[in-house]
This record gives structure tokens, C-alpha cells and sequence, in this order.
DNA sequence: CGGCCCCTTGAACTGTGTCAATTTTCGTGG
DNA sequence: CCACGAAAATTGACACAGTTCAAGGGGCCG
């Protein structure tokens, strides 16, 4: 595993401005949990008990609908939180959260949170300034999700999973972590089919390579240029292939 | 207008908690702000100078993307809370604020609310559940947008519209507020021309009722029946109409 | 080697957006 | 009070993106 370690708390958010004794106290309160690739860290509805830290790996979240429909909320890699939820006595999970590859997560246990936050103000106020950031970019997810069309959510999604779990190759950036059409698919809102045949389209044009459960972005600006809607009527004209690198 | 004032301090949830010396304060630092229909309070893009909480009508929170496609967020009441942002400094609205009829809003500037955070750590608190709260049922609004399909979500607007700005009337629940086809429209991600088509259906039904900008909800159970997928397939079986009340 | 899962591809259907034309409603000013 | 104009709403025709369903290929692991 290429992947990142993150180990250092003074890093995170949640924790920034802390003294070094203050950190090593926040530090003991942790428990260290491994999961195994497809083992869950917890369940959508479960009562919210822990908060938790990616030290290494990655987590998947999901969130399934009364429907059983199933939506890919977003992905969890080193160093971001997740189940914020958590700092809340009396909560439920919202989704559930498995993990995608091996990984390792630090959770703090609801009770102790919330002692460290009236202990350390501090805490509470970079916790507030969480939430609030995601809560800005929340519209815009719904906005783009309600009006932009199949295509450009797709390319959207592959463009944040390359920003957030990308690795660079020979070929290009690669999607470091298993992830199957269908994932792709309840990423961006849609079914396989389309997702497949989009696929089909982009890799004939030269801007991805694909494989089970694989993906490689060849030619970002391509995808770019297709979640902006530049070039998102032609799926006949591939109008565009990798030329030079202009990253 | 029929619609409630909402001037008691304490019971809004930021500032749950506090004294009756410390509301005093509190109130101390506000201005009233007083909007025409139509007005508006901030503008998206623009730096957050102030939260704002509505004492009477009601305000329109929408946000216009790149590409000059408009969502509507959501509508806030009185007595709720509008750009939480403002709790820090150098953050932008995300969204524009428009009075939908005659409005007062009492207004905090941002200085003002860092103060009061670090006097009363309690405001802290209260200020960090609220948009925990509202993220929980984010990911939930982002699936439904996803994957119902329009009629549910039309649906689920105007439902939760009827719980937050319903009037009783004789003719059954009436949108306390001027709402247009248009309102709808973006309000569930749709367009003017889908949402009059619908509607027209269920007045057929008798599940509705409109007029210019007016919307009565007759029959809130069979709304309920279409935003769950019950019925959402017939457009021609009309297979409910309002017999007796069972609210 | 076998079976499972992932992926692909084709064909048919359909919900919804797009556009244009008309009607209805309301407010304003003569 | 009526007439006018603007804005809102309706309606029909049409196109097409995307879903649905069915069938088949291919790779990976036990």
C-alpha cells in the first residue's frame, strides 16, 4: 500500500492549536481500530458512539434510502474525520461506513469527546468550523446533482476521487483504491450502464483507461473540460486527445 | 398577515441556555432590519457581516450557479436562523436572501458573535449542533434529488413547505407565502413547465389546489402516497381523492 | 477448472426538458 | 370602472438523455 500515513493530530482540524501535552492527552483517549477490505467501522441507524480518524487506508460511505436505494456520500482517506455526528450524546449514524481497502481509524468514544470540549474550548470551535465549511458546498453538490447532466457528474466525481485518492503513474493519475463501475455509478447518481458506456466513450477518446475495478485519468483537462460542459454534447467527436501535458 | 411573530430570544436554539441578563445583552447587540417583499438582505458572493434571525415573514435562500442555473436552498421562518457563516470571519454568503413577503430580521455583526462565543462558551455549543443537525439530513435531500424522479420530489417540497409555512383553511393546508410554479420548480430541481403538469394532474385528483402563486393542499395523504413511490406511476388513475379527514 | 462477479453492449421504452403559442391573472393608470 | 400590459401559468408537439431489461464476454480467485 502506497497510501499515505497520517498520524499527526496536531494536523487535523479538529485538533489544530492545541499545546503538545494537550495533544498527548487527546491522543490517549483514542482507540486504534483495523478493518479488513469490505469490513464495516459502523452501521446507518446505529446509535452514534465514536468519532473517528483515518490514520491510513480509506472509508466508504454510504447512505441507503427507505427505497433501498444507495447513495456514495463521499470517501474518508487519511487524516479527515468522519461520523462528526459523534461529538452529539443521543445520535444515529446517518450512514453506514466500510472500508474500501485495508485501513486503520482512531476513534474517540462520544463521552470523552465531550468532556474535551468543555475542557478545550478550542475544540468546540474548530468542531463548529467543520461542519459549517461542508455545510457551504452542500448546495452546490445538490445544485449540480439536480440541474448538470449524467456526463458531467461522472467526470466531476472522477476529477474530487483523483484530487482526494489520486497517484501519479506513467499513464497518468490513478485512482488508488478499488473501485468498480458501480461505485462510480452511486458516486455521481446514476446506474452502471451509463456509467460503463461513458467509460467506453472516454477511453476510445483517450482520456481514461479502465480495468476492474481500476481507473486511470490520462487526460484531466479532458474530463475538465467535459464537467464544465464545455464539450458535453459530442460523443461521437472526440474533438480532444492527450497532446502534451498541461496539468 | 396571519403569521406568527417570534421575538423570544430563548427560544432559539443558539442561544438556548442563557440567563435572562445574558439574553438582555444578546438582544443588546442586534439590529433590526426591516425588508419589503421582494428585497434583499445579502447578496451571494458577498462577505458575511452578519446572522440573522427572522422575528416576522419569511426570507428565500437561493444560490445561482456558474452557469446561471438557480436553486432554491430553503425558506427561512420565524424564528429560525439564516447564514451561520457570519459566525466567522472572512467568509462569503453562499447563497442570496430575498424577502418573499413584508420581513423583519434581527441582525448580529460578525464581531459581535465572535465576542459573544468566547464569553459564553454555551453559544459555542448550541452554534455547532445546529449545522450538525442540518448536515445529517443533507446527505438524505442529495440521494432524494439523485434518484427519485420529479413528481416525488415536487411532492416532498411541497410537503415540507405545508410543515413549515402551512395555514389551515376550510379548502385543507394553504401555503402561508406568494409561491409561483417557478418557486417550486427550482425548489425541487426541476422546471416551470414539469411542475404545472404535475400539479394540474393532482388538482384532476383532488389532491391540490392552485392559483397565481398559490398552492392549498387538500389531501396532504395522497402527496405522501406520490413522494414515497406508493403511486407515483399512474398518471391517469386518479385512486384517491379526499374523502374524510385523517390528519 | 469452475463459478462468481464485474463489465460491456444492444434494443426498446419513457420521463423530462425544450420550445413555441395561448390563456389566465393581476396590478396599474387612464 | 374598465382597459391595458406584464407576469404567471397552461398546453401541445417534439426530441433525446438516460433507465431498464436481457444477454453475453472476460478476468480473477478458490
Amino acid at each position: 500500500m502506497t497510501a499515505p500515513e497520517h498520524d499527526d493530530l496536531g494536523a487535523c482540524p479538529l485538533f489544530a492549536g492545541l499545546a503538545a501535552a494537550e495533544l498527548a492527552a487527546v491522543a490517549a483517549g483514542a482507540v486504534e481500530r483495523r478493518l479488513r477490505p469490505r469490513e464495516l467501522l459502523f452501521l446507518q441507524g446505529d446509535p452514534a458512539l465514536e468519532l473517528g480518524i483515518v490514520v491510513a487506508g480509506r472509508l466508504k460511505l454510504n447512505q441507503i434510502g427507505a427505497d433501498g436505494q444507495e447513495l456514495i456520500v463521499r470517501y474518508v482517506g487519511p487524516g479527515e474525520i468522519c461520523a462528526l455526528v459523534a461529538l452529539f450524546a443521543d445520535q444515529l449514524y446517518p450512514v453506514s461506513a466500510e472500508a474500501v481497502v485495508a485501513t486503520r481509524v482512531r476513534c474517540w468514544p462520544q463521552p470523552a469527546l465531550e468532556r474535551l470540549m468543555l475542557e478545550h474550548p478550542r475544540v468546540a470551535l474548530n468542531a463548529l468550523r467543520i461542519p459549517s465549511e461542508r455545510m457551504q458546498e452542500s448546495p452546490e453538490r445538490l445544485r449540480v446533482v439536480a440541474t448538470d447532466r449524467v456526463a458531467q457528474r461522472v467526470a466531476r466525481s472522477l476529477l474530487r476521487l483523483a484530487r482526494k485518492a489520486g497517484r501519479r503513474s506513467e499513464q497518468g493519475v490513478e485512482i488508488d483504491m478499488p473501485l468498480s463501475r458501480e461505485d462510480l455509478a452511486r458516486l455521481a447518481g446514476t446506474t452502471v450502464f451509463t456509467v460503463s458506456r461513458l467509460m467506453a466513450d472516454w477511453e476510445a477518446a483517450g482520456l481514461v483507461a479502465g480495468g476492474r475495478e481500476r481507473v486511470v485519468i490520462r487526460y484531466p483537462h479532458g474530463l475538465v473540460a467535459i464537467a464544465e460542459d464545455l464539450a458535453a454534447r459530442q460523443r461521437d467527436e472526440p474533438e480532444a486527445g492527450p497532446r502534451g501535458r498541461e496539468d
